[in-house]
DNA sequence: GAGTATATGTTCCGCGTTTAGACAAATTCC
DNA sequence: GGAATTTGTCTAAACGCGGAACATATACTC
């Protein structure tokens, strides 16, 4: 039951039931493909000549194609099968963190194509842009046999508007109000759309599951690194919030008294389960931004330490575990305020989960309000399939697919 | 951008573009009342003739009525003025709470008629029931000339799931899957609608504000009570969640070695803030459920603490002041998560609204993650306005106005 | 192999709704 | 009293769903 905002709303034009119905077809072929004109009648109830003649607005703008003809299954006229078209169109998500940049090529549909590059981030924003459209044309000038570029998705930590293109905030790469879109777009000639990686990352996994109860339900998406990102999806839809800043489950507390958080705060979820929080535990002193590191500190990674848990170095395995069990808890909080059907979570520290599952979930029925929510769905997004990334790619492609905006 | 979910979708039919307008024109005169066909026409930017035929169609459903001729500015004919028909219906709203039930008449608009009365909560579910239906009865014959009754709207404390009619958990009442729409409805002949408390007063606030930051945004109902509830609307919905349990940011901790909460987790956000807490900090040792109380403790309410505070008890001030510094932090973690655009607050301890609203908002600034957040409007609801059946009778008016499902 | 049954995809017409414009009614200004 | 202007209604055209007929394609039957 959703309010229409009288001060700001669409009416209903001669060309909008077609506009619904023909979002309705792409969605049904995208998620049923192969699919025939007469599934797509029976699936929408609607007659075979609605369905035909949208199908065929969507074969003139190339948007699916007709494929081999399917096979009958009693007697009868065999079916055309249709498929969206990702052929001969290629996508670029960019991926920015503070230590490294990536790039991924893809087709429309977010299928990996080539290999993922990166290079050092520049904080320099020019620097970083003419560096960032010299590696994409390279890409694209490789791959030119793939087809046209239809958009470049960037994600970025911290605040972003993707509607102004301008990353508002963010503290790890020292930025203000910075436009990286429009710079990107004029050296290119391309599109390009970006967003907050925790927010993309929602996104993406919003628009490649296959369970309905995601696609129209709440989601959450915490990925775990040096900080802790969240997206979180309400009704099928991105929660951007008032200023895009909503979904920064990070910085709730687990304890008010609790250690410093790089947000200037203390005691955020985030301070507890970072890879900082995790490695400093390990350690047994804090390792935060502009403390020395003593020797070797310095490479050891959160999966360098899931490995000597797993071979069985007892202090590691304590850490990991300590983690695990803020995890549980902090995820908690997330099932309490937005009761997901679904949490996705990535990040070194997944590749723990053997291990830590029972803890986390112990940690998470230790705060929940109902038995349902201790039961909360948890996916594990491991690093191979490049969520940011992915997210990156679907900040080009989900566009298309999107409801129209109605009422 | 809103996904389309495949497998649970609204192919928009013949008449699918004029449901639309219609409720377009329906909200537009709640908006504008009084107002014309042809500032309508303008208003939605479509022909005089299309806005004729649709308020025709709402006249005949006697949804709305022609009043009198407004003044012309210039020359010309003069405009007919129509206005929303909340003439001739009623409401009838019940908060049902652990200690007391409430019931109030409304107009469908929701404006109050007659006074509020109340009776002890029952918690044996038939008796309840059976009180409800023979107040509501005497109610609606007492006040027979305001016409025909509507609908009931009853709203309770714990999960509710409104499309079965159901509480499935109400802790405080000892409840567990009981039905008390059907058996009302029966008993009245009348439709029942029923609701958790903090959704639908969250739910009420969206439907009576004229901002429209909140009417298409994010916003949040926080009532603190013996307990906390929350409401959470996200862009301009209420927030359900996969379970109904959306929104409990009561539970969400402040610090988790904490107060032990009703829920039986420890320092949840209502540990630090619900009046039985604020009351504990005062007298100084724990005042929770089968604790014995010590004279005059038992009728002490937070209205006389802050009665007590305002007339310069440093002790009462204190305990005041430390419930507000917690109120803050806890409405940190609603900004960071939802970020909305306004959130609302009602309970007892708003009386000390101007004492306490400085150590709020330092405290929410302590937390928040950008100044934007920190300076999120705050908007006290006095108890006078009656939140919570203010809520139950927007279950039965709202409908009529909410947007069509549509993709 | 011809005929029949059945399924797919296209085409045509009816009807509801928006779009555009004309017209009557009402009011003010000159 | 007449011109100008605004409101509200009415009619025809354009567009898209609803329903049904028709051509096409395939399998089964005799």
């Amino acid at each position: 039951m959703r309010k229409i905002n009288p001060h700001d709303f669409k009416v209903a034009r001669r060309g909008t039931s077609r506009e619904i119905n023909r979002q309705i077809v792409l969605n049904l072929i995208r998620a049923h493909q192969p699919i025939s004109r007469a599934d797509l009648s029976r699936l929408m109830n609607v007659r075979r000549g609605v369905a035909s003649l949208l199908v065929s607005e969507l074969l003139g703008e190339s948007l699916i194609f007709e494929g081999a003809l399917g096979e009958a299954v009693g007697r009868g006229r065999r079916p055309t099968f249709l498929y969206i078209d990702s052929r001969q169109r290629c996508v670029v998500g960019i991926d920015i963190r503070a230590s490294r940049t990536y790039i991924m090529l893809t087709d429309l549909m977010g299928k990996q194509l080539g290999v993922v590059s990166s290079f050092q981030t520049s904080k320099d924003i020019d620097v970083l842009t003419k560096e960032l459209a010299r590696r994409i044309k390279l890409v694209l000038t490789e791959f030119s046999e793939v087809g046209a570029c239809e958009g470049v998705g960037v994600v970025a930590p911290g605040m972003v508007d993707p509607a102004l293109g301008r990353v508002l905030h963010a503290p790890t790469l020292g930025w203000r109000d910075v436009n990286l879109r429009d710079p990107l777009a004029a050296a290119l000639g391309i599109p390009v759309h970006i967003e907050n990686s925790g927010k993309a990352c929602a996104l993406a996994q919003l628009w490649t599951t296959r369970s309905d109860v995601v696609a129209s339900g709440n989601s959450v998406f915490v990925s775990i690194s040096d900080g802790v990102g969240t997206g979180v999806v309400v009704n099928g839809e991105v929660m951007r919030g008032r200023h895009n800043t909503a979904g920064e489950f990070g910085h709730v507390p687990l304890s008010i008294d609790g250690p410093r958080c790089s947000c200037g705060a203390t005691g955020c979820w985030e301070a507890y389960v970072s890879n900082l929080a995790t490695l400093s535990r390990y350690f047994g002193h804090d390792l935060s931004e502009g403390r020395p590191r003593e020797a070797g500190e310095a490479s050891f990674t959160v999966e360098d330490l899931v490995a000597r848990a797993r071979a069985g170095d007892a202090k590691a395995l304590a850490a990991v575990n300590s983690t695990a069990r803020y995890l549980g808890l902090g995820l908690a909080s997330i099932v309490n305020s937005i009761d997901p059907a679904r949490i996705y979570i990535g990040g070194e520290i997944t590749t723990a989960w053997s291990l830590i599952e029972p803890i986390v979930r112990s940690a998470l029925r230790e705060r929940t309000l109902t038995d349902f929510g201790g039961a909360t769905e948890i996916h594990i997004v491991p690093a191979e399939e490049h969520p940011r990334l992915r997210g990156a790619v679907a900040l080009v492609a989900a566009p298309a697919f999107a409801a129209p905006m109605v009422a």
